[in-house]
RNA sequence: CGGGGUGUGGCGCAGCGGAUUAGCGCGCAUGGUUUGGGACCAUGAGGUCGGCGGUUCAAAUCCGCCCACCCCGACCA
């Protein structure tokens, strides 16, 4: 490809609304460019990057046995009435009116849909174990899109689903997706984790996150040295510690006179924030939810969403608070009725709280549970916090930012049951398909092969993902000399199959290199009249320093090296 | 949706206690001089100042409403 053809031009200054690394280069690069918020043009340069990308997925779902096919991303919204997850995914749900006034979803995702053609071909444990993936671009209407292909509403996504007739052999189709998941980002260059994870709206039981460490990830994973403990902080346990064993004392009254938060109280009483019970207030589906945990912790909202089985769960606010007639500063689960209460089980871990007292101004010492009240449900939702201790292993864990570049879920039974996927076992019983499901974002990915690889000049390609291997540098075009050594240079290694990216333009020195440091390739090759002095040209690294002067005859030979 | 911010040629910005033809740098076009780390000179094209309404003799500038985009939280690949 010449430059001077090239579709895409680079910036000189960043637009002012990129604000990571990966968004700022692939916008400066001149690899993509926004439409409106969360959807982006891939303009020539950044598409071959995706293709690339794409190709190695491929490569990997192939050979773990998965079969590409592609399903529809308009489906009827009746589809997704039935599975229920129109309300799961909620205003996330992008929908279209036909002009018969039908109702239709642009797909989010397609676990209805795969199964849907489950239910129609597979008949028996004969045409199982069976995989099925597609790379689709999928539709959300995500609250926030941000960081450029970080996180957006029209994406390209590479999901497959696995059948199985049972358990075991779900965990046999997992485990090879495990290993093809690894096999991509490590052919992407990127060091990705495995961690424990939330199975969010998709549903189902068993399901982990691969992630890239990086500060301006999304996700805060909780993980242990030690023993190697990770997990997103959505998920992540940790040892609530006990306190110390203490006779029950008598319920107390006391007045606390303008103390409402857990710090105003612990002060005013003079006792530490663990032996007392916080109170939050949440809204679910419509219904007042009142939760309890010890005054040191804070509630894991994925957690406590989890534990009510709700579909959309946020803070309650003032208003709601008031009608439910719950005292703000001074509530407690102690004498309360007629709301739902949710208690983490860290209220186990001691005795004799300072609880409110559910009046104004007051509190009371010595709650204990069971004794002085109930609850509906009582569970671990608390929140994972650095510092806290391993629930494995007792140390201390550590937290960081991470980018979530795959997701991985063991669905069990739940859409073929709904849908009666069945099939007839060895023994002629009819069974519900085992199901699992693997997503990788592919420009998300893409972002965070970015995120990991570039410095202050530019895109680092790793070798398997540059649009192109070779920035063919020609300096002094209107050099007769330096042309025709150039476009021998292009022809002859296009020819013998190398990708060059040619800059043929009529620009100074300081304007190429700069262009193929932000562009990223990983070789530069400059001919100029100084190397044509030795009949040479020179061969640069993106990833180094050294400058190597190749005779003319040898390039061939040293890029081959180079690339391999 | 809550909190914060920004909207002025393709990009980055200035102008915003009201006053002729709305500036600057980059980029773009043409001509010339340059050519090993973002060259220089000359000429030129390109703007409903986010939108609507209001105040005023006069609005990019003041007021109101709306919209878009970005950042922080709830969601996810």
């Amino acid at each position: 490809m010449r430059l001077s053809n090239l579709f895409g031009k680079t910036l000189r200054e960043v637009p002012a609304e990129a604000e990571t690394a990966s968004h700022q280069l692939l916008l400066k690069a001149g690899m993509i460019q926004q439409l409106t918020a969360g959807v982006y043009s891939y303009l020539p340069l950044g598409w071959r990057a995706l293709h690339k990308m794409e190709q190695i997925i491929r490569e990997e779902m192939d050979a773990a046995g998965a079969q590409e096919l592609c399903m529809p991303v308009l489906q009827p919204i009746e589809m997704w009435h039935e599975s229920g997850r129109d309300l799961a995914f909620g205003k996330s749900l992008f929908t279209v009116t036909d002009r018969r006034e039908r109702q239709l979803v642009l797909a989010p995702t397609h676990e209805e849909m795969v199964t849907e053609l489950a239910r129609r071909y597979v008949k028996s444990y004969r045409d199982l174990p069976l995989m099925l993936y597609q790379i689709q671009t999928k539709f959300r209407d995500e609250p926030r899109p941000r960081g450029g292909l970080l996180r957006v509403r029209e994406f390209s996504m590479k999901d497959c689903y696995s059948f199985d007739a049972d358990e075991a052999a779900l965990d046999l189709s997992y485990k090879s997706m495990v290993q093809a998941y690894k096999n991509i980002y490590t052919r992407c260059g990127l060091n990705a984790m495995l961690i424990e994870a939330d199975s969010g709206a998709i549903g189902g039981k068993d399901s982990h996150e691969f992630m890239v460490a990086t500060e301006v990830g999304e996700d805060e994973i909780i993980y242990c040295s030690r023993c190697g403990y990770v997990a997103n902080a959505e998920r992540a346990s940790f040892v609530k510690m006990k306190l110390n064993e203490e006779p029950l004392l008598p319920l107390q009254e006391v007045a606390t006179p303008g103390a409402k938060t857990i710090e105003e109280v612990a002060n005013f009483l003079g006792v530490p924030k663990n032996r007392t019970l916080k109170a939050v207030f949440y809204s679910t589906d419509g219904e007042l939810i009142f939760v309890t945990i010890r005054g040191d912790l804070e509630v894991n909202e994925v957690k406590l969403k989890n534990a009510l089985k709700s579909a959309e769960l946020r803070l309650a606010n003032d208003e709601e608070v008031r009608r439910s007639g719950l005292v703000a500063g001074s509530a407690s689960a102690v004498g309360l009725k007629g709301i739902k209460i949710v208690a983490d089980d860290s209220i186990t871990s001691g005795h004799n709280f300072v609880v409110g007292a559910n009046k104004d101004g007051y509190h009371l010492k010595n709650a204990n549970y069971p004794r002085d009240f109930a609850v509906d449900i009582i569970t671990d939702i608390a929140l994972a916090r650095a510092g806290y201790q391993c629930p494995k292993c007792g140390s201390s864990l550590m937290s960081r930012r991470g980018i979530e570049i795959g997701h991985i879920f063991k669905l069990g039974t739940v859409f073929s049951q709904r849908q009666g996927a069945l099939y007839i076992d060895r023994e002629g019983v009819q069974k519900p398909l085992v199901m699992g499901c693997y997503g990788i974002g592919i420009g998300r990915l893409l972002a965070a092969v970015i995120e990991e690889n570039h410095d202050e000049k530019g895109i680092i390609w790793p070798v398997s993902l540059a649009p192109y291997q070779v920035y063919l540098c020609a300096l002094g075009m209107d050099e007769r000399a330096v042309a025709e050594a150039a476009e021998k240079l292009y022809t002859e290694l296009c020819g013998k199959g190398f990708e060059l990216l040619f800059d043929d333009r009529k620009e100074s020195p300081g304007v190429k290199f700069n262009d193929a440091d932000l562009m990223g390739m990983p070789v530069r090759l400059t001919v100029s009249r100084r190397t044509l002095k030795s009949s040479s040209a020179e061969v640069k690294l993106r990833t180094g320093k050294d400058i190597e002067l190749v005779p003319l005859a040898e390039v061939t030979e040293r890029l081959r090296a180079l690339l391999k």
